[in-house]
DNA sequence: CATAAAAATGAACATTGTTCAATTTTCTTG
DNA sequence: CAAGAAAATTGAACAATGTTCATTTTTATG
């Protein structure tokens, strides 16, 4: 049998996505088994390969649209706080990416892990890029008549602070425990990395 | 045959765990397989689940004695600074840790492994907990007479900051790219953080 | 309708972590 | 020192994994 009218190529893909999320989200990456998605779409192992060419073209596809979702959000808790301070607006992005990882935590997990054994695609590292321009634009505004590579620096350093903060909660790898949450550390962190711009 | 008088249990612990620290800093943790850690060290698989229980077991031991070896690097590099300011302190702990995890990257990566399926032995949290004593103590001393709990969180914050630094550099898993070093963040960030406090 | 192209299969392969009965070595005890 | 108990080591087996690919089946084409 093949090329069974049920779906193209492209729904094919989809279909294959969104199970692999599903599974992913529920369980973890660890559930993610050729066998197991194949089966859950009614078609075979082989199936996938043709699609993703190993499992880790999978998951790096299934990464890019977490990072879709991602975006997405932040972007969105921006507008929100349209009609605030730019610090209003950093607290809003802060939070936002906190609570997306937060709800979607396997799945966030998996845009940082460290196991894939091929390289990513060439599309892959723009995808990562284009996440954070709304902080910098924030910065930009916060550290106004500051050259354009001082606000990536700047952009960059708040946004690896903050995803380390975030990682120490999600993963417990490091010295978190005793009522010490990210919530609290961000909002630190904010007031030091802030502090001498109101 | 057994217990060949070749190694008493201490001994085939340490070596095991010599020979397998070995393989992950050159290969990288994939590399890291019963049999061939076995094979290596003349004994058989069956050995190593005597001795950890799983591979994970043997993981986490890995773990702590990196994390022994990384608490002696940054605590050796507070002491070198001694005669400095508070500042030079941090400066000094700071570039420890990134010099760290870039010498040990594959050990480092490991640390913060996620895809471990059985939980950490029960004397694993207080290794994390004990890591970063000095660099509460540095900022004790350079915010005086503020709450204890506030230094930790402090504490905390700031580590967790330089941590994600660090990692975006090691895994590139973040948008660093484009001439931006993690030398360059972390600057930037202690200026940020310790920037009113001079 | 026949032929070519594409897609899907399913069996096979090499590896993996892990278990455990059997075997071999050491320890203990009389 | 001998014999039985205890401990350590083995090696074969198991289920599961990612991956490959010749074969089969379906669709497209002339």
């Amino acid at each position: 049998m093949a090329r069974r009218n049920d779906h193209s190529r492209d729904e094919l893909k989809t279909l294959t996505l969104a199970q692999s999320l599903k599974i992913a989200e529920k369980e973890g990456m660890a559930a993610l088994t050729a066998r197991r998605i194949a089966n859950e779409i009614g078609y075979t192992p082989g199936t996938l390969y043709n699609i993703f060419g190993s499992m880790d073209g999978l998951y790096y596809e299934m990464n890019a649209l977490t990072m879709q979702r991602l975006a997405e959000t932040l972007s969105g808790s921006v507008q929100k706080a349209a009609s605030g301070t730019p610090r209003d607006r950093i607290k809003a992005i802060t939070n936002s990416y906190l609570n997306f990882a937060r709800k979607n935590k396997h799945l966030w997990i998996m845009l940082f892990n460290t196991s894939f054994e091929h390289e990513p695609p060439d599309w892959y590292a723009e995808k990562i890029e284009g996440l954070f321009s709304p902080l910098e634009a924030i910065i930009a505004e916060i550290f106004s008549k500051i050259p354009k590579q001082k606000i990536k620096l700047l952009a960059r350093t708040y946004w690896a602070s903050i995803h380390g903060i975030c990682y120490l909660e999600i993963t417990r790898k490091g010295p978190l425990r005793k009522n010490l949450t990210a919530g609290e550390m961000t909002d630190e962190l904010i007031e030091r990395f802030f502090g001498q711009t109101d």
